[in-house]
DNA sequence: TATTGTTATACTCTATAACTATA
DNA sequence: TATAGTTATAGAGTATAACAATA
């Protein structure tokens, strides 16, 4: 059930992000860099759910675009410190203000309490999930 | 958020089915027929959510050990009805409860009411996912 | 030796279109 | 011609292992 449901809200909102210019591997990237910037590329991909070596070509394509900055950390020269650039942070702001209008026309299906209720419910899922099934 | 936590529960429900030596594909295709014999392998598909071709690989398999019939119908020797034979009654019965005890594990995150309400609002945006989001 | 980032590759999953048999 | 089922194939998504640079 729930991965049908996922499957069909990613779908309908790849369009949405398609206007931005944006996959659904680069939205994702942009929403985990929005709370602030990441010192490792691994930990950006472990906040995300995504494994290291997928998120490279998004990073790229990131960078190039001018959405984030990846620069060097020079007490360790191993370790990228991944950030957003003005220019990502718009971008991340505008399109994410699209996919909640998206998600809106799903979630009005239940009542205004109960929508606020099942985030909620939802989020603390989410965050408990790593932990409880690895 | 939806996707991540969908990606995590299948990872840590493989196992459990894998004890019944099923796939995540045959596992939904035995929950399709739970309710009763379907008239045909489309309806069946659309009903799980799936590609017509690919569930028929699944019905193969399913068929080749006895957990389903596939008969041809008199009325119209093009479609399939499809059901349960009592072996495959009895294997989803058992990997249905040993998968939510499964579940149980993570949903306890929730208080006792939390967990009913969360589960029958994921249901009521389940259903009416297909008709707002195509 | 261990770790970060990267590349290459193989594997799985999914979608699409073409084929058959019935109607 | 239209539909149910089937098959084949190409594409996307994913996981794994090997590699270079740095610690």
């Amino acid at each position: 059930m729930l991965s049908r449901l996922a499957r069909l809200t990613t779908n309908a909102e790849l369009p949405v992000l398609a206007r931005f210019d944006l996959t659904m591997w680069e939205y994702v990237v942009l929403l985990g860099l929005g709370e602030g910037p990441v010192r490792t590329q691994s930990a950006l991909a472990e906040a995300i759910g995504a494994d290291k070596t997928r998120i490279i070509h998004v990073l790229d394509t990131l960078q190039q675009r001018g959405l984030i900055t990846r620069e060097p950390d020079e007490t360790d020269r191993r370790v990228r410190l991944v950030g957003l650039t003005p220019t990502g942070r718009r971008t991340l702001h505008d399109s994410q203000a699209a996919i909640q209008d998206n998600e809106t026309v799903l979630l009005n299906v239940l009542a205004d309490g109960e929508q606020r209720r099942f985030l909620r419910n939802l989020e603390r899922l989410y965050e408990a999930a790593p932990d409880l099934l690895g």
